[in-house]
DNA sequence: ATTATCTATAGATCTATAGATAATGC
DNA sequence: ATTATCTATAGATCTATAGATAATGC
């Protein structure tokens, strides 16, 4: 593998164990065994090995989140798409994480981000469309569904954040699992429960049951 | 006002401005013309300080999230929790923006902060139960109404990355407004539309209008 | 010849402390 | 006497580059 690639990769798996902040390029060089000099032979500083990673995650979200629009979508899409986008949010999970600090320090990154968010947002829309077409969910208003997506979309980017930090208190070193961030899914089905066909609420909660936080009971309120 | 105070408002206020972590003791000592020295003699280090005015944060919000529960709320009760949330997440913004980060460099601070979340959804779940008193919104089962205010909260703390993010791409100096911040209660409102009872119906969607964006159209997504 | 890599280092911070000096409160 | 403040600085990083050397591709 070239360099520059294990640059890539090797940031990657730092920056998601211990934090893009707690990363420098030092740590990225001394990780690979190359000196300094090699890694800024390759990338002028670090914003621009984050900006390739970010590159790499959007092409990864762009795919899976093709939406198509000439067929009905069912339960089986739904949970593809639930699952394909909590698995990227895993691998790159570093990125929200910091992620005002990275876009206010690289411009490109700014721009680009936000053009994904809305790609992003306008998936969502299109699956809440889809699913209306496939008797999944009843129709709603245009600007309701607009608000529940962005809803949805706060709730998967930030699901994450608040294991991270409401979840282990004093168990600094137990890292999340990808099963955890998946607790996420339940989190977004029950923002779609109201909206739900009567012929297809119980498969839903079915669905939305495997995803039910299994745990010690004091977790979080009320669970 | 004694210098301690004065270090703590001016930590305050840059953190809020650049964010935390762009604000490093020197910044502060030089913001109030003081030495670093002495500083350093008031706090042991960043962290203490940034504990400091977690507490103050704390405080102001426990003090509003006092939900009584010996009457039902009405309308006016959630417009204030509402207004009062969003108010102190403003004056502490700087917080979420790091809290990972924060989270991990002190121990004291992490495990109250799980505490201070677990208080909120708490108090988010009594609102709830106390507008179904009033006849606001329908009963819930407790599972659902748990995972109601888990989104709740995640919009409610979420909704100011996401304008900081996803919003003004090009301007970076462009700052949020309050009133843009309060624009989230819009989307809080949006995750309870579906439980209110049909007599409350109307006036809560006319509440939530007032909050509603009122961008220039390509703002976001189909709104 | 060009590309990749290393060594060495300048320059910029930042944190945190030691030790001196000034101000304040009995 | 005690509390508050300052000056000066050690020590630890980190970023990014210059310039030398090694490896590779025609």
């Amino acid at each position: 593998m070239k360099t520059r690639d294990k640059i890539i990769l090797a940031s990657l798996d730092l920056f998601n164990e211990q934090g893009e902040r707690n990363v420098t390029t030092n740590h990225i060089a001394a990780y690979l065994a190359i000196s300094p000099g090699n890694l800024y032979y390759h990338f002028r500083n670090k914003s621009d090995i984050i900006y390739e990673i970010f590159l790499e995650y959007e092409k990864l979200v762009d795919y899976y989140l093709q939406i198509p629009d000439d067929r009905p979508l069912r339960l089986e899409d739904l949970t593809f798409y639930l699952e394909s986008v909590f698995d990227g949010l895993w691998s790159y999970r570093f990125f929200h994480r910091d992620l005002e600090f990275l876009l206010d320090s690289d411009p490109r990154l700014r721009i680009d981000y936000r053009a994904f968010t809305n790609r992003c947002l306008e998936a969502i829309q299109k699956i809440f469309e889809g699913l209306t077409a496939g008797g999944v969910i009843v129709a709603q208003d245009p600007s309701l569904r607009a608000a529940m997506s962005l809803n949805v979309w706060l709730v998967i980017t930030n699901w994450m954040a608040f294991l991270k930090t409401a979840h282990g208190a004093v168990d600094l070193s137990s890292n999340l699992s990808l099963t955890e961030l998946k607790q996420g899914i339940y989190q977004v089905l029950t923002l779609e429960i109201p909206y739900l066909t009567p012929e297809y609420r119980e498969p839903v909660m079915t669905l939305r049951e495997k995803y039910r936080p299994a745990l010690p009971g004091d977790e979080w309120v009320g669970v």
